[in-house]
DNA sequence: TATGGATCCATA
DNA sequence: TATGGATCCATA
């Protein structure tokens, strides 16, 4: 997978500008990299049609598998929980609310701090959400830097529709630019298919989240 | 429909402590109040079936469809096209993107400013991209507030499922109040039916976007 | 129930 | 193609 463009919404402070980040983010932008399709080919080949009509184009399961089992092997932690929000509100049952973790696709503590990574393979508003999510972490010292990987529109096109692309996202820099955040960083990295041809496999659409389930857990095996 | 509670996420400068702002909310809030459920009944009556399952639950549209017709009746612009993100970004084919403005449900020009109104009937996530695009227009200066109504779980439980809800959202509270803007208002409505009753009928869910859409246009035309 | 997600739709 | 949306799913 290729790595076009990296766009960093917040990068200030000393960790920032560290050694010891320049080593971390190599390691997540190499894991990113050799994300592949089909499995075990070295590269990301995708069939080319396009995911705008129902039961067409590709899934997205196998962007982040192998880049996923990488980093477990070096040591992150994978579908991480992560207690980011406050614990004020309550339920009408009670219950806390606001307080469930919500699993982060790969974290790993440092001695500097947490860093967490996401994929992000659901619908672009919900790009809003984990951008938000990672922006808020670093309002609240919950973590040192936060790592988007999201999908231009020439990767964007083939998969489901609707599915985050940084084209959409780009409008909304300046807001999240604007944060009093003294220190952390805040990237996204932009990635795009190393080729295209109608000889690759098309990457199967789940029908539902548990067919993807099944194939991202297959995916991490086999890698 | 009862407005149960109000949040203030920005609420800055003059404009937000002048008699015109109070004077544009109270009207923005009478016009929410006024959504019902059956047409013409006066009041927001639901038919208390959880909207978990494929087919149960009730539809969305009433929650916008009179409270829409009021405001345009007191020479608000809906479904106001709004040019608030920045025009840098161009595709690879060379179109502009970011550029086409995103519809606002209301909104109205006054002297002090443009005030945009949103109701939030979509997917929680979209929640988000609503508040960030509100955000952005205070950021940008590009208007005064943005008001966005959205259900509380009371409500959403019996809409279709994963509607943004004012729950989901509390514990991004202090990520937008984080934001450096001296002046202008971002507030959150949170509303909830004024009853229930199996006696009410069940509000239709679209199967598509259209049945939405001209539900919309004939619930407007009928209030 | 709570949360992140995946998929498909309508209109401009 | 571009944009906001509506709907349903899986797991904890």
């Amino acid at each position: 997978m290729k790595i076009v463009e990296t766009v960093m919404l917040l990068n200030r402070g000393s960790f920032a500008a560290s050694g010891a980040w320049t080593t971390i983010r190599s390691n997540v932008h190499s894991a990113i990299a050799q994300a592949e399709w089909p499995v075990g080919s070295g590269a990301f080949t995708i069939y080319p049609e396009s995911g705008k009509k129902s039961g067409h184009g590709n899934g997205v399961v196998p962007i982040k598998a192998k880049p996923m089992k990488l980093l477990q092997e070096d040591g992150w932690t994978l579908e991480y929980p992560w207690e980011v929000t406050t614990k004020t509100a309550v339920t009408t049952r009670g219950r806390a609310k606001g307080t469930r973790p919500g699993d982060i696709d790969a974290a790993r503590q440092f001695d500097e701090g947490l860093v967490v990574v996401e994929w992000e393979t659901g619908n672009v508003s919900s790009s809003h959400r984990a951008i938000n999510k990672m922006a808020l972490g670093l309002v609240a010292k919950k973590c040192v830097a936060g790592v988007l990987i999201i999908p231009n529109m020439k990767l964007a096109r083939y998969l489901t529709d609707r599915i985050g692309n940084i084209e959409e996202i780009r409008p909304y820099i300046p807001l999240w630019e604007n944060l009093s955040v003294a220190e952390g960083v805040l990237e996204l990295v932009v990635i795009e298919q190393d080729g295209e041809s109608t000889d690759s496999p098309r990457i199967p659409k789940g029908k539902d989240g548990r067919a993807q389930e099944a194939m991202l857990a297959a995916l991490i095996a086999k890698s």
